[in-house]
DNA sequence: CGATCTTACGGGATTCGTAAACATA
DNA sequence: TATGTTTACGAATCCCGTAAGATCG
């Protein structure tokens, strides 16, 4: 036979009592119910566990080891039961996300800041990752959602946009490229021209101007780190292409900055799930923390929705 | 409603197989039952647990934040039964025993030692104490049962003779008494005398023998501990009596020793438990060990049963 | 003899399993 | 269309509660 939860509250009630007849007024049962109980229980563990006169209850050597053990179970149990609760009401739980390594630098510090501030009973783990990674990572639901850019021509993914970002060419200050007002991107490839790893979101919207424009040069340099795209231009090695939002690009205050005329150099950035795949009400309310951040944020462009 | 194992262990099973029809193969039901059971816990713990379409089960956010306490007390609940069925086997457990000073300090040690080599999943805790204090830890079921003198005219309390220690009187030398062979308790009324503590077995055994008598000197001295009364003797403050096979009598090689004629002058030491209260299978092991010590240990004079 | 646990037994609720309905890749 | 989940429903089971029986103080 299977042991089971009224059994054990049985053998709990009638320990902490002393008293079968007691313990069934607690537990708002018949006495005779609690009797079989314990009986089954007894008989699934194979020992007795009260030493029982018409008189007194009390425990034998055996009921008294696994005492502990039992209540330690029940307990376990009305935690699991009121913590479940509290994660369906979205007061507890935890949240894994994946983002951009611009977005994780940016605004998601302040949000999840906020956020833990507000529901201290959640705990949030933030993975920065490359925008290919990220996509993989939501495929395999290593995470409960992403902050990144759409993959095209991915129906297996949600896409929800939350702001965008516009590229801009970076370049020293007494680079001739300087006295353009707004760039073309055709205009850049006459110098080196340093781009970010092809795995990065940048990269993919680069690339995917530059197939609409037909030209597709060689890269003289290609990095992962914006930081390091941007010690290149300084060191006079070329020209690079970067999102503005970004905290690399924000603070370099030595370096030139055209933006495009071409919409197609905007990166767009949103939440990015598998599609069917329901957030939970913690995911949730961290989602519509998000929203908020976006448009509080100086340097993104908040979008609401759609 | 109320939660139950059977929903636990389902859930836990259609989490590990990602699908309800293999997992009711592994649990040797139907899959129609799973589906109940899992639908039931939903209810309970009022969140969905599972994102299933026909083709695809997998965790909701909510499930995934409960499996690992899930799991857990489904572990603990393994645990528990399988743990008590080595109780009951005698393999493992609890045993609290109270013993007298004398006897914690000579035939107990090696006794636990060799026991707790042969079953290293029992612990055992020794509190010692003396005489009037284990009878009351054994009335109140502080401990498995206790090693010590029976209390006279108790029939709430069990004894099982073990061995008898005979008294003996303890002094210089030098001391006049060194002539007589044998003693008679009556001697000892001309020297200044140092008894033990009236709660100690030692002092009950004295004391009974000089009722008897009708003989009831003031001690000069009254002390809790043996080694006490032995560092007045050499200080030559006086005679004690004490039993044989202390550890502190054996090894006072300095003074002189003289036994009594009176056989009431022997203490018996026994196992000392609740009338009724049956003893744990590990209890009673150690109880069988207790045996062979008592007989293996030199300076008892061992009694095989009653 | 009274208080309290156990046992017996009938009725009610729960749960199981078969089979049909339903949904998705 | 095929696989896999849900739903429906009759049947078996389990469990509770009443009441009688047993036992200890």
């Amino acid at each position: 036979m299977n042991v089971n939860f009224q059994q054990l509250r049985a053998f709990a009630a009638v320990a902490r009592y002393g008293s079968f007849t007691r313990a069934s007024q607690a537990l708002f049962t018949t006495q005779s119910a609690l009797s079989s109980r314990v009986a089954q229980l007894e008989e699934s563990v194979g020992a007795r566990l009260f030493d029982r006169t018409t008189r007194t209850v009390r425990l034998t050597a055996v009921g008294r080891d696994v005492r502990p053990a039992v209540e330690r179970i029940l307990g376990e149990i009305d935690a699991l039961v009121g913590r479940t609760k509290d994660i369906s009401a979205g007061i507890a739980g935890r949240i894994v996300i994946a983002a951009l390594p611009s977005v994780s630098a940016t605004v998601l510090p302040q949000t999840i800041s906020a956020f833990v501030r507000k529901y201290p009973r959640i705990s949030i783990i933030l993975r920065d990752e490359l925008a290919e990674r990220i996509a993989d990572m939501v495929r395999n639901d290593e995470v409960d959602f992403a902050v990144s850019s759409p993959i095209v021509g991915d129906n297996q993914l949600d896409f929800v946009l939350l702001a965008t970002d516009h590229m801009a060419a970076i370049f020293p200050k007494r680079h001739p490229l300087r006295k353009a007002k707004r760039l073309k991107l055709e205009q850049l490839v006459d110098y080196p021209v340093i781009l970010m790893d092809r795995k990065s979101s940048v990269r993919r919207v680069v690339d995917e101007a530059l197939r609409v424009k037909g030209r597709l040069p060689q890269p003289a340099y290609e990095v992962a780190f914006m930081s390091t795209a941007i010690g290149l231009v300084r060191a006079g090695l070329g020209v690079t292409v970067l999102p503005t939002a970004s905290l690399e690009v924000q603070s370099a205050s030595d370096l030139a900055r055209r933006n495009f005329s071409d919409r197609v150099l905007t990166r767009r950035i949103g939440i990015l799930k598998r599609q069917g795949g329901s957030l939970g009400p913690a995911a949730q309310s961290f989602a519509a923390f998000l929203v908020q951040s976006f448009k509080a944020h100086a340097g993104w462009h908040a979008s609401d929705g759609r």
